[in-house]
DNA sequence: CACCTTTAGGACCTGTTTTGTCTTTTATAA
DNA sequence: TTATAAAAGACAAAACAGGTCCTAAAGGTG
């Protein structure tokens, strides 16, 4: 259960790879796929979707390619899985909508929220600066 | 992401139902499978699977059917969506045996760490007794 | 302009998991 | 010995995961 992807973790490492370069560089899908293991036309999926909203910058032709979007210390790691695997949501019923007929006389409701609120809490609070920063 | 599956609610559904019986009294997986909405065959399954673990003790036969395994107060959440569902791993790398390559130098792991630890502590508070008590 | 580079977008495909159903077997009580 | 109920296993449709492939569009460069 609450097992991300490897679309999430193929997301994470490839926008980490680009908080490593040095800052204004580009980097090519091609360089990024090949750095972090991830098939290159799965990862450019991935980075369109980055694109579209606003995590990273593309540039297309000669000398283009991808650049963060932002600065590494503003972009958190809930946008990043969020991006790609959408929101966090431990149980449907937490979806608006048409709730389940269930919800009135259940308690578990409840905890499901507290399960999604700490799990958003957690991943808000780590950045892909600090992602990305050199283990020794 | 993070989302449980039809099964793990049933599974929820089916013993709270189970909890709210007078106590030594049996239901049959039919009477469970109508009261909760559930396919009965899916359920069945989902029952037999809580009989190996003992959660519940099934009977045979004429006058048979379930009944809870322990005291619902001594049944946690987590047990009931890890019965279903599997262990609670918020990502790959986190299983034994072979360690993903990316493990020494990446910073990632330690925060899926703190979410399953997190969502286990949430899951493992919180008793089926207390999620059968009738809500008024 | 023509051409090369690089991302964007869409169609498609394969294997696995989910969400079941159906049938047969086994245990038990009356 | 028969009716009742769970156990077990085989099967299958649909959704999802995890890709591949091809064409289009945008942007440099000679």
């Amino acid at each position: 259960m609450m097992e991300l992807t490897r679309k999430g973790e193929y997301a994470i490492r490839g926008i980490i790879y680009l908080a490593r370069q040095t800052p204004g560089k580009m980097a090519l899908i091609s360089e990024i796929a090949e750095a972090t293991e991830v098939p290159q036309t799965f990862l450019a999926k991935i980075f369109q979707n980055f694109a579209k909203l606003g995590l990273v910058n593309s540039y297309r032709g000669t000398g283009g390619g991808f650049m963060l979007g932002r600065p590494a210390s503003r972009i958190t790691l809930r946008e990043v899985v969020e991006a790609v695997e959408g929101p966090i949501i431990p149980n449907r019923c937490l979806m608006g909508g048409s709730a389940c007929d269930f919800d009135s006389h259940c308690n578990v409701h409840p905890v499901w929220r507290r399960v999604q609120s700490e799990v958003v809490r957690i991943l808000e609070s780590v950045t892909i600066e600090e992602l990305a920063r050199e283990t020794k």
